[in-house]
DNA sequence: TATTGTTATACTCTATAACTATA
DNA sequence: TATAGTTATAGAGTATAACAATA
């Protein structure tokens, strides 16, 4: 028998755990999960291409059209052709995007505090820490294009 | 700007990686993600009937049964029915299951320990610790039967 | 009538391919 | 000809519904 669970089998039901705490919040502020990426994606780097944002958000250049106007439709982003290269388009949050992104996600880690709270204050330290250079080592890596959730033999 | 950023988005795509981690070597073995998991979930309490099995492991009763009839034929799992109820299918593992499951997941926890070591010692008691923590709480809590990725609007 | 296992069907999500417009 | 964006289509993966056997 391990010292321990397989990672995968502790983090993913954790990740889901998460996206199931944050879906409410978020839909009671009108966004999707795609949605609420986006807002969080544009907010690194103020301006891009739908292609590069997509990349960046681990989402397929053709998955977020629906969301990116929709969220223009309702005033979250701007989305206006480069004059420099027609064919791109130039992204960036609204003063109210940036309002909606940031009360969501106030609310969110409210709700991620509440959970963290369960922990001593040195493991959460750590734990923190320790997401945290996981998640850039992995920003710094090929940026896996979602595998599929698993193949059949 | 908030001081961290959401759980979700570190730990989802982590997990997703863990998982890129973990397919080839389970592949390697003849075994799909399911399959694995199947023999995980029989490790804990030996015997059990399907539908019990599937939700403990974060499955739908119907989705198993192809993974059952393979890891059967394979001689990785027995499923006799229960003389006492005979609707339920008594499971548990042969040892070449336990045999394949241990090989397999040795291989996994090599590959985890290395992406670990990145981190410091005392990171990694912390990570380890609180995501064990935050595990067993889940397994408490009500077994999110796997949500949808997000919601269109 | 309710439940276990099973099969068949429908639905959601995702990626691939094909098209338009710029370059 | 190549690339950004878009649309339409096809493919996985998943859940829902319907069925047979047993209780």
């Amino acid at each position: 028998m391990p010292d321990r669970p397989d990672l995968a089998a502790m983090i993913v039901p954790l990740g889901r755990t998460l996206m199931a705490i944050e879906l409410p919040i978020l839909e009671s502020h009108g966004l999707t999960m795609w949605a609420y990426g986006v807002l969080l994606g544009l907010e690194e780097s103020p301006v891009r291409t739908q292609s590069a944002l997509a990349q960046s958000i681990g989402a397929d250049k053709t998955r977020i059209i629906p969301t990116l106007d929709d969220l223009q439709d309702r005033g979250f982003i701007t989305r206006t052709p480069d004059p420099a290269d027609r064919r791109a388009r130039l992204l960036s949050l609204t003063p109210e995007g940036r309002k909606v992104r940031d009360t969501a996600q106030a609310a969110i880690h409210q709700r991620e505090d509440e959970l963290l709270s369960a922990l001593s204050a040195d493991d959460r330290r750590g734990f923190l820490r320790a997401l945290q250079q996981l998640s850039d080592r992995e920003n710094a890596a090929p940026p896996a294009p979602v595998p599929p959730r698993h193949s059949r033999g």
